[in-house]
DNA sequence: TGATCGCGTATTATCGTTAATTCAAAACGG
DNA sequence: CCGTTTTGAATTAACGATAATACGCGATCA
């Protein structure tokens, strides 16, 4: 065994104390005297041990180690929840796990019962679709502390979240505001997937009286700039064009916007721009968009901050509560110009 | 204890068989005959067994995990490393452990500590700084397995890699093909960091007979593109401009664009930019930007291959050995037009 | 002076699993 | 028909740590 490390036994041998003496020393036990301690730390040090974080957790039954299941990660905005996760729990004394579900529902559940055998002390999702959330609520229902970073006021599971729909509502809103009503929008049309923006949307024309038209919708099947850009020419390509955009995230938008780079089409004069998530290179665009913004960092902390109060509940999890944040708008030179 | 979960025991006393036989009945063994096995693996699946990972890690002495360290994950590039890696793990039925170092030595040692006494069975490092290796060296040179993100022949550690000293060489080598002759360089110039992109536009200069003027460099301290576009600044507050400028990735080479963007400076025509990594928004770029660019999913590939090979050595891990992969130019608008 | 207390440490049990060994009863063979 | 194999299991011992208990011995106390 070239590879063993150092066990407590092996300090144990070299002072001559037992196994249980040794452990109690270096964990600074009052009943150790100083003297043997400093003797026990010295040859432990020497021998560059480091507890056994395996064993330890079968003992203590916690494994000081969060999951944290992602859709995918070429979304940046998603990437710097994750580091933001990371960081906050690695503060707080755990270690991650980190799976992506790649928006299969059988990788989805995999990584969930991976993360169970493991045995996580709790777990941060990003499901997949907030429609079909029984796996995940079953899991829940078994006193099995999660919290989910898309939410959901009926799913029974905690959550903490932007709130999609009102930031959506906005975005639409400001585009209504700044005297547009023909008002397209980009966003993914499954109905699996997570429909609050489509919804904001919707609420937001309703509520100003335009009706809606199926014609200004456009499904980008995916999130990168391609798609956008395909999903704008869509847009564009219908008899009577919109004159704003809502495009579900930021490379959306930025494809959109190249679209009417590559044809012609001025923005925010012809066709204003608006996106969602608030990356940094919307703001560097050939033209600035706008965009809907929010504290990744408030989220992620209070997402910890939840799911390190159900582990904590050690007998009977709080009922779920759901926090949603309330993003805000950064206005650019793609939506502006217009009155 | 609500949380707890069921455990072989369980079984074994629902069956009325011993802990052992259920352990090896659900493990398939020619020793437990057909019938028995059926009945236990029946009463198993009704009680939604999983099998407690850590003790089987405890006695198996491996956790099926492996630790990956990144320095932080604004960069888009090595986010779509660690997914590319997640799931390569995954596919082989290993966990990914995750932290950041934050570029902060401290912290990565502290990554380093936490992997090992978690037992990780491998490690995959995207070392801040490879001047300074020789906390990571000392890890695997008691047997541990360890391959770099970033290499170095002479470390002793394996490594699998982009060469980005070529790349940058080839990078700078096409400004001058294409006419150039001041030609500046965006970034980093801790000597602790990573010099090989510094080291590969020296090379290239040399090469062409150019002499080295440093006023045509630019520390970004960071790599977002407010950076870039404040070290692009600095470059062109030169008494005699650059005509030419590489950045070492694309979030400061579209700061760079953008302050040629502001400031009235056309490009190609007065400033040709290239950068490095061809993330999706360089091609997408008001003028969209021409990028080292290489094949993200053959490093992962062969890094996690690589890892792997060096667990499966049981006892002498062989000598360590570094690939690079070369990388290629995608030439766009952003440096054509010239010469 | 013998019982009691405290101190410092050793011993034993435990976590949930796998591996090695043992064992009882049935099947077989000469 | 008795000894040997085979079969189907149980028993015991790890893995590396922590927790609970036990123990020897000097000091304290009635």
């Amino acid at each position: 065994m070239t590879r063993s490390s150092v066990r407590l036994k092996d300090i144990a041998d070299k002072t001559g104390f037992s196994v249980n003496t040794v452990s109690l020393a270096l964990r600074g036990s009052p009943r150790i005297p100083e003297e043997t301690r400093q003797l026990i730390r010295t040859i432990a040090e020497a021998l560059n041990y480091l507890p056994n974080h395996i064993a330890q957790s079968l003992v203590s039954r916690e494994t000081k180690t969060i999951g944290l299941i992602l859709t995918d990660i070429t979304n940046p905005t998603l990437m710097r929840t994750a580091q933001a996760i990371e960081l906050e729990l690695a503060d707080r004394g755990y270690g991650t796990l980190f799976a992506t579900s790649n928006n299969d529902p059988e990788e989805e559940i995999r990584a969930l019962e991976m993360f169970r055998s493991r045995q996580v002390d709790g777990m941060l999702i990003y499901p997949r679709s907030h429609r079909k959330l029984d796996h995940i609520r079953k899991i829940r229902q078994s006193n099995y502390p999660i919290v989910l970073l898309v939410g959901d006021p009926d799913s029974g599971i905690d959550a903490v979240c932007v709130d999609e729909r009102r930031g959506a509502y906005k975005a639409t809103r400001h585009l209504i505001d700044t005297g547009h009503r023909r008002i397209g929008i980009i966003d993914s049309a499954n109905p699996l997937g997570n429909l609050e923006k489509s919804e904001g949307y919707l609420q937001a024309l309703s509520e100003a009286g335009i009706a809606f038209e199926p014609v200004l919708t456009a499904d980008p099947q995916g999130h990168s700039v391609m798609k956008g850009y395909w999903a704008m020419d869509q847009l564009m390509s219908a008899a009577n064009r919109p004159t704003g955009v809502f495009a579900a995230n930021d490379s959306l938008a930025i494809g959109a916007l190249r679209w009417c780079q590559k044809n012609g089409v001025n923005v925010p004069r012809d066709v204003a721009i608006i996106g969602f998530d608030n990356i940094e290179f919307a703001e560097h665009a050939a033209t600035p968009i706008s965009s809907v913004n929010y504290a990744v960092d408030i989220v992620t902390e209070l997402a910890v901050e939840r799911l390190m109060r159900l582990v904590a509940a050690k007998d009977a999890l709080p009922d779920p509560r759901v926090t949603m944040i309330e993003p805000d708008l950064v206005i650019r030179e793609s939506t502006t110009g217009r009155s």
